[in-house]
DNA sequence: TCTGGGGTCCTAGGACCC
DNA sequence: TCTGGGGTCCTAGGACCC
């Protein structure tokens, strides 16, 4: 067994850069939701030096008078992508496995009978890739996946591979262990990395030259199993997890929100979009959760974060179930974070200098929803605490219809009324909550909306 | 002014039971 | 003065990934 990871070259720039050709060779990055900070770069940006994740207000400052175009992220336009490009490796290797958007392993068997020219066949198909997507791939074949993942890196990096990596042989395993710096193995992290670095191993092959024990001891089963994948011993196993255990959606805010009603719309969207997803994978959830905090990089405000786990008294995956557990959820992190504040109060009371001054409500800065004790959706159960069954059915029928509403005219063409604020004074359009994130920069919706299909002048 | 989001796995240690 | 032991379950926190 092979396998080949197909890596997609900076994903998000180069898809960018698939609809805007002005971008080719230019510095170009994409920023996360509300413009925050930067999470993709392309070449010529990483080239400027400038860091993942540097806050999009510090990049003027840290780079004056270079020319950097700076997008917000456009997630519709990266799926949509991300799914031709899956589609395309589907045809060319029966089993796939999708790892993240813009990656995927493609498992190759050996036949002794028929032997493949993988080099040539991954080439192949990096270029079938860029010819019918415009997307830019690099692939790495080996034994292993941590292997595999080694490869792509020297694909990606040296362009005389013709994207297509092959660490056939031992002696060209240890070669390419040797050259390869142990903090970008796949599974060794920063703090790992560096305190083997501390220690004086510093490539991939001083690694695999440890002592297996110690591996374990200071880097648990985990590291181990990266250990022996270097050993061209596969054993790190990609569950094909249909159903995932947990869901979460969450959220920073532009602005920081201070009220319960203020903060009971995004907390209803969060949980909303988590009911749509759990239906999408045809789950239900038994739990869910409400977590929030406060913003860290306002010092001189009273900080807290508080997450609180509501059980439902029966799975549920309807918008109105989950979102009534959120609203309770979240009433509890308030009640808690209430408490901190009235024990601070009873405090400053010790205080003469301070006495009468009340603290202030928290500021809330990022909120989100989790819903987890997942499990397949079935037959309903009737359960003499669940809500009756008719009702029930009934709340499971509406979400249903919403869903496909939703998906013949748009995300959030119909959704439920807590996860919408008041009317948008300017427009009379009802804002969301979704769409008062920031997106100043965002690229067109090219491939999803025919009102922003490409012209040809 | 402005600082991302969504997951998984592993382990230590506490709660609880007998 | 002396103050069990062993098992299981759960959770929080840390580490990692993209």
């Amino acid at each position: 067994m092979l396998y080949a990871l197909v890596d997609c070259d900076n994903c998000y720039v180069s898809c960018e850069r698939v609809f805007n050709p002005g971008l080719e060779g230019k510095a170009v990055v994409v920023l996360s939701n509300n413009d925050g900070c930067v999470v993709a770069r392309s070449p010529e940006a990483k080239a400027l030096g400038i860091p993942e994740g540097l806050p999009f207000f510090q990049l003027a400052e840290r780079f004056p008078g270079q020319e950097i175009h700076a997008l917000s992220s456009n997630y519709t336009l990266y799926g949509d992508m991300s799914r031709r490009v899956m589609s395309i490796l589907r045809d060319a290797a029966p089993d796939i496995y999708v790892y993240s958007i813009d990656e995927a392993f493609l498992m190759l068997d050996e036949s002794p009978y028929m032997p493949v020219d993988y080099k040539a066949w991954g080439e192949a198909l990096a270029a079938k890739v860029r010819r019918w997507t415009g997307m830019p791939v690099s692939i790495g074949i080996a034994r292993t996946k941590t292997l595999a993942k080694v490869a792509s890196k020297f694909a990606k990096r040296y362009p005389g591979y013709r994207k297509c990596c092959f660490i056939q042989t031992d002696e060209q395993r240890e070669k390419a262990l040797s050259l390869f710096p142990v903090a970008d193995v796949w599974g060794i992290g920063r703090r790992h990395a560096a305190r083997l670095m501390a220690a004086g191993v510093k490539t991939a092959l001083d690694f695999t030259r440890l002592p297996a024990a110690s591996v374990q001891k200071s880097m648990t089963i985990t590291g181990l199993r990266t250990w022996m994948e270097l050993h061209a011993r596969d054993c790190i196993a990609l569950d094909h997890l249909p159903r995932k255990q947990t869901i979460c959606t969450s959220r920073s805010f532009p602005r920081m929100i201070a009220t319960p009603e203020a903060l009971a719309v995004p907390v209803a969207s969060f949980a909303a979009r988590c009911a749509q997803k759990l239906r999408q994978q045809k789950s239900m959830a038994q739990t869910v959760t409400v977590f929030m905090s406060t913003n860290p990089f306002r010092e001189e405000l009273d900080q807290f974060s508080v997450g609180r786990t509501i059980s439902l008294p029966a799975p549920a995956q309807s918008d109105s179930e989950i979102i009534r557990a959120a609203h309770e959820a979240m009433a509890d992190c308030l009640k808690a974070a209430r408490r901190r504040l009235s024990l601070d109060y009873a405090e400053l009371q010790n205080e003469p200098q301070t006495m009468g001054l009340r603290p202030a409500d928290h500021q809330w800065k990022r909120a989100g929803v989790i819903v987890g004790g997942i499990l397949p959706e079935t037959e309903l159960q009737t359960s003499f605490l669940d809500i009756p069954p008719v009702l029930k059915q009934k709340l499971q029928r509406l979400s249903a219809v919403a869903d496909r509403i939703n998906a013949r005219l748009g995300d959030e063409s119909i959704q439920v009324a807590a996860a919408l604020r008041t009317a948008d004074p300017a427009t009379g359009k009802a804002l969301t909550f979704r769409n008062s994130i920031l997106h100043d920069r965002r690229s067109p919706f090219y491939t999803t909306d025919i009102r922003d299909i490409i012209g040809v002048e």
